[in-house]
DNA sequence: GAGAATTCATTTGTCAGACATTTAAAAGTC
DNA sequence: GACTTTTAAATGTCTGACAAATGAATTCTC
């Protein structure tokens, strides 16, 4: 591990990424300790400060865990699902809001990410993964729900649809794609006969699940994707008349 | 933005978390100046170390960038999909590499998420993209190519694949799934006659895209999957018996 | 007056040293 | 042997200082 002197950029950064490279190439290993922060900063000639800056890079990524007290100290840290799903969500819902992705494109990428997920739901789901489809399904129906929790009860669907792939890295991949949209559904009313159309098509979609037919369902995912995106399209074009009247 | 001083964890964290909570909110905006190290410090009513450790968290993120000078200071950073592509890359490997997902899994995942960019892409592809896939075949061919290059390749023709769909959130979301299989692809060593399989399909898959067949790009990519899962399946087999011999 | 050179204030980057806090091992006590 | 106390090591935080960069304002030169 050795950084450039010469080089102008941040030495926290160059520390970081000379530990981040270590841990990606395998060189250290899981819950292995990293040295103390003075021993670092001995090694690779800087103030603890600094160091530690790089330390605090490494933890906002989830690579490394600190402990503190005698015999703690950075530790390589073990990926988990959970930190990846929260990291992937994070960077998506970004991605989207700053660069103004269009409503259509973000949900077409969805759509076409939960068909590919269909047809191994439709395989492997079990009895669970369809419960809490059904539940949600009913929940949707809800008189008194409002359209946030209507949209978050949407995307515990759609989760459970893709968790019923039962491959985590699909998983992981797909929780951005799905939760990353909730914003951008939230600023959807939804009518009482939308909201009916929608529960129709979760209920036709796990249906073929439950049967096992996995084109089946991916058919209603389109539907779905058609419907949404023609809901959203005059919902904005009411907005858009009433902000003009 | 505010802390509970009463909190035990990290003061750096919980002030890195209020300002991502603030952007993600929209409560800062691109290219929003954020108040000096020194204002923030005041604010926070922390030391300047503090609220510069919590800062770095942040720029690992690419949530903020930071400039020198007068008139530098933390800006609210638009999320490229360059460095979300990284980012998600980064994620990808390390999870891979440490939850030791299977190669199967892996591989599901990755061709079933190419499969849904397939018939988009049959659609929407420009030649641009289509000499790319050609590009790359035809180097998959030279006699003298390394495992690596050939691997390397291949993630090539893949991400022109993809690319091709013309969806910018769906080729940030394959990143991750293409280029983090690349280290188990580069574990497997190819004779002769796996490449030579392995063009053929990829020259199938070349050919529907451009007579515009999804379903028939779909087919091959299904084929190439199986294909690569058993000759990865294989080539383990031909190691462990090397090693136990 | 226009342009070039200089100064200046501001801000981040880095360093050094200090103290508080946490923690688990080691030593002591019964 | 079980419990308590001590202790050493490590991270977390604070303070104060200086270096380096940078754009604006000022001064100088012609």
């Amino acid at each position: 591990m050795k950084i450039d002197p010469k080089s102008s950029a941040d030495l926290s950064a160059q520390i970081a990424k000379a530990i981040r490279d270590s841990i990606i190439a395998g060189d250290l290993i899981v819950d292995e300790r990293l040295p103390s922060e003075a021993e670092l900063a001995e090694q690779f000639d800087v103030s603890r400060s600094t160091v530690r800056e790089a330390l605090k890079r490494l933890a906002a990524q989830s690579l490394i865990r600190t402990q503190r007290g005698a015999f703690g100290g950075a530790f390589v840290n073990r990926l988990s699902y959970l930190d990846a799903y929260g990291q992937q969500i994070t960077t998506s819902t970004l991605l989207l809001s700053m660069n103004s992705v269009s409503f259509d494109t973000a949900c077409e990428a969805r759509y076409a990410l939960e068909r590919s997920c269909a047809p191994l739901s439709a395989e492997r789901r079990t009895a669970d993964h369809l419960a809490t489809m059904r539940a949600e399904i009913f929940r949707q129906q809800q008189p008194g729900l409002t359209d946030e929790a209507f949209c978050a009860s949407d995307v515990a669907f759609h989760r459970a649809l893709v968790d019923g792939a039962d491959n985590p890295v699909l998983s992981y991949q797909l929780a951005g794609a799905v939760e990353a949209m909730q914003p951008l559904m939230n600023m959807i009313t939804f009518t009482a006969r939308s909201r009916e159309a929608i529960v129709a098509l979760h209920t036709r979609i796990a249906d073929a699940i439950e049967a096992g037919e996995g084109s089946e369902a991916c058919e209603g995912l389109s539907q779905l994707e058609r419907y949404t995106v023609e809901l959203a399209r005059s919902v904005m074009a009411k907005r858009a008349n009433r902000e003009t009247v």
